[in-house]
DNA sequence: GTAGCTGCAAACGTTTTGCTGGTTG
DNA sequence: CAACCAGCAAAACGTTTGCAGCTAC
């Protein structure tokens, strides 16, 4: 039986997963399933690595092959967004409506914040309206040096 | 805000590869000379190998591997900055005595606007401090609709 | 049944590195 | 003349792809 009830405008992430896949004629597998799992779990972005080291733990029959198809498929039904710091390497990060962030990134030892300010969020919109465009989303980064790696002052 | 712009560095970005150098012990040579000035040509972003092409064409003799070198060194003077835009490839864009700026990006028809908003700018400053972070620069693209692609709201 | 999937390994394209002779300061 | 750098080629890296057998529908 049913237990929980979902806002009827939106999916949850298996469910839009499960949809974008058989809309695409594509198969549910259960390589494709525990990926989405663990995928979920992540707090915030990660590489098809990292992501392919924690599926291999719950089935380690799995290959990298599935593990970065699988991404593809997820950054393709807007489940996944794929971010990019600049240092060759393409990371994930879960993308279903609820949270948003930006990256407050150390550029001396790579550290990085996920970040939301609600005072830059809502200038954006107004910024956006000040050329006439309608805002769908934005990509903000700030690059500095974090309290560790940055000159002490004593 | 601050409306004055300092005049810190009004080195000529040859002049500032130079002392870069210098201050580092490190060799000006013909090729790092050459390479600095087809890369300021440039009005964009460039990949390595675009910039390769282009300097093989004034010094066939020039290897792809003293390119990758000697881009890295302007990204870490400050003339160049790498940008990532999730393909795999690492692009350089110029980066000197040029004002900053933001993206306003048509999701539509790829129309793009170049932005500076003070109160965002600053507000960037004081997130990053929340953190104890001291800023160095950052990327911002808000992506929409422009005024031509706007769907009209009846 | 058949399209599509998987895991493997090999292929791929970009970037880095080890080497040796040459150049800069 | 002691760093340091150049070009070359090979290695390394993350990612993609071809394949043969397997699985979802």
């Amino acid at each position: 039986m049913r237990a929980t009830k979902e806002p009827k405008d939106r999916l949850t992430p298996h469910q839009a997963f499960t949809t974008y896949l058989q809309e695409h004629r594509l198969k549910i597998t259960p390589q494709r399933r525990l990926i989405l799992d663990i995928f979920l779990l992540e707090p915030g972005h990660v590489s098809s690595e990292e992501l392919y080291a924690k599926v291999k733990k719950r089935d380690a029959s799995i290959g990298q092959a599935t593990v970065y198809r699988t991404l593809k498929l997820l950054a393709g039904c807007g489940l996944a967004e794929a971010v990019s710091f600049a240092d060759g390497i393409t990371r994930y990060e879960p993308h279903f409506g609820v949270e948003h962030h930006d990256h407050l990134i150390c550029e001396a030892c790579g550290q990085t914040i996920e970040i939301v300010d609600p005072v830059i969020e809502r200038r954006q919109v107004e910024l956006a309206a000040k050329y006439g465009f309608s805002l769908a989303r934005h990509k903000m980064d700030l690059y500095g040096q974090c309290p560790d790696c940055r000159p002490k002052k004593n």
